[in-house]
DNA sequence: GGTTAGCACTCGACAATAAAGAGTGCTAAC
DNA sequence: GTTAGCACTCTTTATTGTCGAGTGCTAACC
């Protein structure tokens, strides 16, 4: 696709005029309120040229001229500039995201109110998803006489901990030879594979010693593998999309509202994404319920590896310079909080 | 207030066609739909007195009646029949809540949602306050050489665990130590007032012996103690408010939504609220944007301490009998799940 | 005296109509 | 290649008129 250096200009006003004020963009008001040494026109027939390569619409004959998808796409892939995020934005996400860095939750759900603030989009944070993670080992530790607490650290450094009140009492060479039996059992395992296996029997035949114990605490166990398994997606500022125009219409606001309300639908679209600041615009997406949104997201990293999502969605009207940006700054920043945990 | 037996009569249908329809409900309707054996005329004649009795009032000149506040006040106190929930619903809240007692934060989620979807309005669910709850004991358990559990336990049965990473290897016999002297220290006291204390040099003036131990823990400890006072809240079903005829119109929408979306003062007021299941109607609240909302909340107890609301919010006009019904019912089984519990 | 029928009146909802405004597309002149 | 001018299109907004539901009052009825 060549286009001009006076096409291109032209599409960037087009672009950024509407991106601000949501409104079709005439050939008249463009002339009049950038100047750029050419008339209405003029410019009107450069329009012309541009709706022909598709990068423009026309809701209809008499009003002005509206970005496709593609023309967003164009303008997020070259014409965009890098957008700079002002001092205090920076300070806000600094100050938000490093204080508490041992709370993997409450950071995310922080993360995603923040990013909704800052954008005024509605944002979204995933939890880390396991998939890949494999059991290190697991501690059985005394509590009380009857109450057990059972510690599970998995390569990738999450240490879950579940207390576990027994039915008997126990010696605690018992806990011991079960923390082993189990680790050696299944150390290097993927979490996903173990949650197929009949463990009682596994333990309980292996070692007869332990008597009972293994049925109170495998269930357990078991519990706590599947919630860390578990993906959790925190959603925040649904109510922005009321200062949106293009949700000023009743329907178009249900609809949205429906799609980001099926948080197990949108969170196997968000699983299916690449690593790395992604926009997604409108028609590109596959499916059906986001033709007319933009998506941009992002992947952060915990202990180096990457694996959970947060982001933005929005119309495809958006400021994707700015936007693109905020959810950049908000992942390094979640990044380096992550760093050099272990555990949540 | 003195009522006729007939003046009820068409108080109630009127209320109940009116929660059915969100119509207002004309004599005429009135009388070829209830068949109470007078006519419209009449009808309308009682009418007028129900009105001046601020009972019923008046969109404008030509509509028909809509109830008031106190007309729905005085239906819930008298008019409304006991709701059977049907045996679905019931055994839908059942399978969901009993299942998985030991996580309370997502039983809570859990039953947020179920509230929502079975109201078909905007629900809620606040995690325990924790404000009356003091602390039973504390130990601190290895993990290996550079890393330990924290480990929380408080009166009311609430076990927090939390990694902590030391920069230091320690010897085993420390952490007893510390566990002992934290315990003696602050066994039994408010988790509130822990949060004020300068425990670092409480314990280390204590015992020397710890060394530097006590500054790698005591700042997770005091963490765990803001988070263990923490109150969360889940909402769930704001997509909900699309199909409610009260909120097609935007502004109101947008205004409901804003103010749900306050989790901070929403907060706030379930926190005020009495226990049992409350019925507060429109211009009953305080706060003047809950004026033309109404809200059922319930409280659940977790261990026999009454200290988690949950609830639902919608417009005057909502089905209580119903809805009322709904929120004792899982608030019932929440109790029931929560009864043997210790721990999350 | 309570109850009912009848009728004038009120008001909102809806559709049809008209006018205004913004923008295009084409043509002819520069 | 660029520009001005003009007819044409289509949305937006306001206006009007009509319809229907419902009330409130009065007078008759049982």
């Amino acid at each position: 696709m060549d286009l001009s250096e006076r096409k291109l200009k032209i599409l960037q006003a087009i672009v950024g005029d509407y991106i601000r004020s949501a409104e079709p963009v005439g050939s008249r008001t463009l002339s009049k309120k950038y100047d750029m040494g050419i008339s209405a026109a003029t410019i009107r027939n450069e329009m012309s040229d541009l709706e022909e390569m598709g990068l423009l619409t026309h809701p209809h004959t008499s009003a002005g001229r509206v970005p496709s998808d593609k023309a967003y796409r164009l303008y997020v892939n070259s014409l965009m500039r890098k957008y700079e995020l002002p001092e205090e934005e920076k300070k806000v996400i600094e100050d938000q995201i490093s204080s508490n860095i041992t709370e993997l939750d409450r950071t995310l759900r922080k993360a995603s109110h923040l990013l909704s603030e800052l954008t005024k989009l509605t944002a979204f944070a995933m939890t880390p998803t396991q998939e890949d993670n494999r059991l290190k080992y697991v501690r059985v530790l005394p509590v009380d006489q009857k109450s057990v607490v059972l510690m599970t650290v998995t390569e990738s450094g999450k240490v879950t901990n579940t207390v576990i009140k027994l039915r008997q009492e126990y010696d605690p060479a018992q806990l011991e030879l079960l923390s082993k039996v189990m680790t050696h059992n299944y150390k290097g395992k993927l979490l996903t594979s173990l949650l197929t296996l009949d463990i009682i029997d596994d333990v309980e035949k292996d070692v007869a010693a332990l008597g009972r114990i293994a049925e109170d605490v495998v269930p357990s166990f078991m519990r706590t593998l599947e919630n860390i398994l578990n993906v959790d997606l925190y959603i925040e500022g649904l109510d922005k999309i009321f200062y949106i125009p293009e949700y000023s219409d009743m329907n178009r606001a249900k609809t949205f509202m429906e799609m980001v309300s099926h948080k197990a639908e949108l969170e196997n679209m968000l699983l299916n994404r690449d690593s790395g600041v992604i926009i997604t615009i409108g028609g590109e997406h596959e499916e059906e319920q986001m033709k007319n949104c933009s998506l941009i997201t992002a992947t952060y990293c915990v202990n180096g590896q990457c694996v959970g999502k947060l982001g933005v969605v929005g119309p495809t009207r958006m400021k994707y310079d700015e936007v693109s940006s905020v959810v950049e700054y908000l992942t390094d920043n979640l990044n380096e909080a992550f760093k050099m945990t272990e555990g949540e």
